[in-house]
DNA sequence: CTGTCTAATATCAAATATCGATTCGGCAAT
DNA sequence: ATTGCCGAATCGATATTTGATATTAGACAG
């Protein structure tokens, strides 16, 4: 079977007539004889009967009928799609995050990519930085938001933000209304910090600074988001060194205050597959790099 | 493009290597090579990356190996579902039914031919004899179960079952106990019948037989339904003369006396269009007179 | 019985698919 | 840098398939 036969059977079965589904399909009458009679041999059943009275579907064509329209129309929805998702116009990006993104601009963003791609599914999948660049090794994202400067081989990457660390303190808290506090006054307090595991530079960074002060932080607490680590701030469980962005959380109870003196920044990548030639990730990393810089 | 093209297409995306794939579909390397040439310049986009690293999917061919399984599947179930058709083991039986049918053993019928035949689609629609009729001539039906002898030409039938008449009468009527009643006995009694267009053969030969029994009933109530009939006498509105077959109705309330010295018979004729070879209808139509004459 | 209409068949020409042989290009080993 | 090797593309020839023209066969209607 051919979609050829699918595409005579169909003129035939509207016109029953051999003559007249010929012309109207730009061949003479006795190739779509022929062709009638392949396509019958290999379903295995008689589609039409063919009397002195003319031509009919008989029950099994009256079945095939819907089946052929079906099979043409997604033939064809198969090709444009497939060119669409060439074109970056359809298709799937698969894109990771790290949570504090959200507070970035990033879904300000997406917006402005999806409006520009309107046929494109955008899946947004929260991880953590190790998380993102495991699945991005195994192709199962094609855009990641990390915030580790430590990039693989094979990858392209471009820093889209890079923002100061801020202190976050209760609301009760006796620095809580300075105007800028210095690492060295935080000494003996209790530290939330994010997990190693969930994002081992930020950690190792903030301990280093810690004791380029000149003491150790009592780590209290070691959370997997960073949300968990402003809330619990504002319950009143000690302070914590956390990028700007998050004083955009508005979470209630939670302080921020600007580190004085202090050169600690906490750097967004953005990174991908090098030398891939999907036009959507292409145009997504445009956008990204041109128009709207994501928000310090 | 070509189902060719779909199957070369998938084995490819399969093995990742021109060989490989080609040795597969046992053919050999050029005309695979060609044939991908083929479905990517007809869909308008690379499906493969082909480098000294070995052949890749791009994209736009990701996204195109589901629909090409899906096409190839669909194609085949289209034509397993045509040759069922044709033989009679899928597709659709609309069958038309008067509604008195159901007390005759139809629901039985219809049960084992549905066992024999578990793919194909039984579509019942209960339906008055004209209805039926006017349907079948539209062929909106293939099956017809009527209680007409008047059989329009083109159409093939036989008798499946022929009542006799019974007496309906509430359980308080006084007639209500008699081991059976003669027609005359009846005489000025109000009597319930479905209306003239629902059912003119009946209407006409149960005026006839009243006349021959020497006189004129009043018809009260012209109902469109049998049950209808049974429940209104049940409820001791008048009496009527129904299909024996009713008495099985278990409608609380009525009683059913035998007609005495009366050949009023009530038959119910099987049709459907002549010179059709539906294998399915076939089947039925052997069934339901071999195996299964309907309860009288 | 003949004329007309429609689908099937026969025969041939053109287009297309496939094959074997060969070429080209990129990488690895020397 | 050079050579060898592997895999895909290209070339030329052959085989198959597809469609066109001419013709035949069958079924009515006049």
């Amino acid at each position: 079977m051919e979609f050829r036969h699918l595409r005579y059977f169909l003129a035939l079965a509207e016109e029953l007539h051999f003559g007249r589904a010929a012309q109207r399909l730009s061949i003479s009458q006795p190739p779509l004889s022929l062709n009638i009679q392949q396509l019958e041999a290999s379903v295995g059943a008689r589609l039409f009967t063919r009397n002195s009275r003319g031509v009919q579907l008989t029950a099994a064509g009256q079945a095939f009928v819907p089946a052929a329209r079906a099979l043409l129309e997604q033939a064809s929805a198969a090709m444009r799609e497939a060119r669409e998702v060439a074109l970056g116009q359809a298709g799937e990006l698969q894109i990771g995050f790290a949570g504090t993104l959200l507070y970035c601009g990033l879904p300000q963003v997406l917006q402005r990519f999806q409006d520009s791609h309107p046929r494109l599914r955008l899946v947004l999948r929260e991880l953590s930085s190790s998380e993102q660049l495991s699945e991005l090794v195994r192709d199962r994202l094609d855009l990641a938001f990390v915030h580790t400067p430590r990039v693989p081989p094979g990858f392209e990457q471009f820093l889209v933000a890079s923002q100061s660390l801020m202190v976050c303190l209760p609301r009760t808290h006796p620095l809580a209304t300075a105007a800028s506090i210095h690492l060295q006054v935080l000494q003996a307090q209790a530290l939330g910090v994010v997990s190693r595991t969930v994002s081992p530079d930020y950690h190792e960074r903030i301990l280093a600074e810690c004791e380029l002060a000149g003491w150790l932080p009592t780590v209290v607490h070691e959370l997997r988001h960073w949300l968990s680590v402003v809330a619990l701030v504002a319950q009143g469980q000690g302070v914590a060194l956390v990028p700007q962005a998050l004083a955009r959380s508005a979470l209630a109870g939670a302080v921020f205050v600007p580190l004085q003196d202090c050169n600690l920044r906490y750097d967004t990548r953005c990174l991908w597959h090098s030398g891939r030639d999907q036009t959507a990730l292409q145009d997504f990393v445009a956008i990204l790099r041109n128009e709207a810089a994501l928000a310090g």
